[in-house]
RNA sequence: GGAGAGGUGUCAGAGUGGUCGAAUGAGCCAGCUUGGAAAGCUGGUAUACGGGCAACUGUAUCGAGGGUUCGAAUCCCUCCUUCUCCGCCA
């Protein structure tokens, strides 16, 4: 969420960067600031108010304790009366401060300077690209084949116990999940990465801190008789672990990783783009998240698209790498790069990771600061990114990888498959 | 799931209707003391939102939300959560 007070201060320049991400309500931007000063105006009413009802109450208490029943007597009646209109200024400052909150919500974050303009994907900064793509041979098959042939996915299995989008993984299938899971859990440890196991269900307040709720309810799944969400991704709640703290300067950067499944509903996503592992309701992912320093929130940004790339670079995967356009980014993130992998026989990139810096969006939601030796405490920076989500880099492997004689394993998996190829 | 007892500041812990943002102790920070350290002494030590150039000051916060009252950490209700016992169980 963006600060109240920076919106008064840079009305212009909020202005200006919101038209990036294609938010061109001025309107809106104006209700803000009209909503805070009413905000303020009935702040000061009400503690006006609440400050003398304070003092009169005091004196009762001291007539009492004198004995002078009468004049306390005659105090408390003058005092009842205040009491109705310091009940309605309190509702009608909460009205208001909910109505600004609900208006708040609505703006996404700024995007940063070294952001593209754009609207569409197509308008994405390719920053780089890496590895040589593969040559297949004449009978190459798309991965939705290989799996069936080599019977290590099952789809219509997934399909009669769950439904659409939760794929059975099976015999090397599953060994193999098993392999990324440990691989990117050891590198990510390697790294400097702290490993966390945390419940792959939250709470309300948790998906409001890092900004599914309540915009983006559909895309989770709900578990209603308990109220409680199923995670789209570790990063919620390995955020919100961070919800409500403030944490000493020398505590940065907290460097935090999780392993968990992620679950998706991805409601009116069908068709070819979507076959097999490219589109799912459960996958697995490795996700890393930083709370760091605001100085050096773009600089570890770029560490975190480094490291995605070296593992990317240790499976031998061609990729590339986008510098997302304004229009195409998320609506909580200041600066996103993308990671896609070649897929050799969809013959298409997909995306396997999303490294973005919230700035103090999310923590600015998560009430999550920082405080050094003096001052007061100041909104810490966010950042994460996927280190890596799992079916689309078996994707890319298995189609990438096919030979006439089976499907190679990178040799960095091979400690940890305990098998070469898969036949 | 049943019965009971709790949830107070960084921590321990007092406080059962008024002067309580909250005793006391510990911790931490600064100063004094010391050749240096320990001990000792002195002072400081929550957050948010307002007002004010500032010093400073107002309001709120004792698990969360409601209620009673002139006045609530303290009384009442709901929820969350922790512990103990019983039941069930990976």
């Amino acid at each position: 969420m963006l600060q109240v007070s920076y919106i008064r201060e840079n009305r212009e320049k909020v202005l200006e960067r919101l038209a990036f991400k294609n938010f061109h309500d001025i309107g809106q931007v104006d209700q803000v600031i009209s909503l805070d000063d009413r905000r303020r105006l009935t702040q000061i009413k009400l503690e006006t108010l609440t400050a003398e009802a304070n003092a009169a109450a005091r004196q009762t208490g001291d007539l009492m304790r004198q004995g002078l029943k009468q004049q306390a007597d005659d105090l408390k009646l003058k005092t009842a009366s205040n009491k109705e209109e310091i009940k309605a200024l309190a509702e009608k400052l909460s009205e208001t401060e909910k109505l600004l909150q609900t208006v708040m919500f609505q703006f996404p974050n700024l995007p940063h300077e070294s952001v593209p303009p754009g609207a569409t994907p197509e308008e994405n900064q390719i920053v780089l690209a890496h590895g040589v793509l593969p040559e297949l041979y004449s009978n190459a098959l798309p991965h939705w084949e290989l799996a069936t042939k080599y019977d290590i996915i099952d789809f219509e299995l997934g399909n009669k116990i769950a439904g659409a989008g939760f794929p059975v993984y099976k015999g090397k299938g599953a060994k193999l999940q098993r392999a990324l899971i440990n691989f990117f859990l050891d590198e990510a440890e390697k790294a400097g990465y702290r490993e966390m196991q945390p419940p792959i269900v939250v709470n309300e307040a948790s998906g409001f801190g890092t900004g599914q709720l309540p915009d983006k309810e559909g895309q989770m799944y709900h578990i209603g008789l308990d109220n409680l969400y199923l995670i789209p991704t570790a990063e919620v709640p390995v955020t919100n672990l961070y919800r409500d703290v403030i944490l000493k300067e020398e505590e940065l950067p907290v460097k935090n990783c999780a392993y968990t499944p992620c679950f998706r509903r991805e409601a009116g996503s069908y068709g070819a783009h979507v076959r097999g592992l490219n589109r799912l309701h459960q996958f697995d992912k490795v996700e890393i998240v930083q709370v760091v320093h605001p100085e050096n929130s773009y600089q570890v940004l770029e560490q975190m698209s480094f490291y995605v790339q070296s593992l990317l670079q240790k499976l031998e995967l061609p990729y590339r790498v986008l510098n997302l356009c304004g229009g195409d980014m998320g609506f909580t993130a200041a600066k996103t790069y993308d990671m896609e992998v070649w897929c050799a026989a969809q013959a298409r990139w997909l995306e396997v990771s999303s490294v973005s810096n919230f700035e103090n969006y999310q923590s600015n939601r998560l009430k999550l600061r920082y405080k050094g030796k003096s001052g007061k405490p100041q909104l810490a920076h966010t950042l994460n990114g996927s280190a890596l989500a799992l079916p689309r880099i078996v994707a890319s492997l298995l189609e990438n990888n096919q030979t006439e004689t089976g499907i190679k394993i990178p040799e960095a998996l091979v400690n940890y498959t305990g098998f070469k190829i898969i036949d």
